[in-house]
DNA sequence: CAATACGTACAGAAAAAACTGTACGTACAA
DNA sequence: TTGTACGTACAGTTTTTTCTGTACGTATTG
């Protein structure tokens, strides 16, 4: 095995783990080869090149580039002369991760705060209908206290996405460990 | 559409809101279905009552709520005189989320470590070898470079992890709005 | 001891997701 | 305007995941 064999054995360890937990952001494991890929490449890539890198389809590349746009861990960049789109992985993890975080739990959150306010109005005006047993009625209030009690959690979510939006979370756990 | 009717149908928009963001806790839609039902359901479940409930079969009852065990989403709980396992939906959510967060990502940064700890040894040892040329060198240098970031941030996202599990984040991120 | 109840391993079926190739729309070039 | 290069929508294929039914091991009951 000569170096270039061995550095990309090393390179290719690094990629795999990336792809094997790059679930954690929703992603397929070929996005993570693509993002392990891209990260070793120091230079913006066209889809061709992915194409070509990882001996892929090119609309796979187009439909994964995008995944990863979408949860910002690359982004686009332009450069003058070149036609084609260019891509490259951002280069600060920890923001990668930050904006993933947000993005991700911003839309469950917005999702699941809708279905509470809606299933919360019906159960309060289902309350006073007059074809209500007392039975009935008890389950009602109950489920309305379950309601109540996840909308507090979900609210709790948004604050907690805020502090990582805004930066907040570096005061708590800061980025560099003093010795 | 009666009272009964109705309150099935709040439930039911919960428990599929809960099923479609699921994913992000790393398990498919009917464990969310099953985890919605078991939250409204006031008493710890037999998986013959999940199957009935949810009209699957035992057997997948039995594999995803051990998935949902593993997330810790859901607990065994023991009540004496009945022989057949009784699971029940954790009442802290905030927990859950922290427990989730928790294993998921720990087990993600362990992964990534070991794989940097290897690869930094190799490139490390490779520095030296004999037949390296100086643009071969350069190469590896910078990638050397780029795994000691990452492990930098690693090592964040431990402390990260820390904060979460001895529940620091609730020093910044308070369970209950003060108003 | 035998009989029954229970949970799950395992293999195959069904469903969902990922991937490919073709075809088309758009933008720029000549 | 026509021609070319590019990205992606879409339909079909392949791969992966999820779900089911059977069969088996263990534990409890009589």
């Amino acid at each position: 095995m000569d170096a270039y064999e061995k550095l990309e054995k090393s390179r290719k360890r690094i990629t795999e783990s990336i792809a094997q937990n790059i679930h954690l952001y929703g992603l397929p494991p070929s996005a993570g080869r693509q993002f392990g890929m891209m990260f070793f490449e120091n230079r913006p890539l066209t889809l061709d090149d992915m194409s070509a890198e990882l001996g892929m389809s090119k609309t796979s590349m187009s439909t994964s580039i995008r995944s990863l746009s979408e949860a910002k861990l690359v982004e686009r960049v332009w450069e003058r002369g070149v036609r084609k789109d260019l891509y490259e992985v951002k280069d600060d993890w920890y923001q990668i991760f930050v904006d993933m975080f947000t993005v991700k739990w911003r839309r469950a959150v917005s999702l699941h705060t809708a279905a509470i306010r809606k299933s919360l109005a019906e159960l309060k005006e289902l309350k006073h209908a007059d074809d209500i047993t007392d039975e009935l009625l008890a389950v009602i209030e109950t489920d309305i206290e379950k309601l109540l009690y996840i909308r507090e959690y979900y609210d709790w979510l948004d604050r907690l996405i805020d502090a990582f939006e805004d930066q907040k979370i570096f005061d708590l756990v800061p980025r560099l460990e003093e010795e």
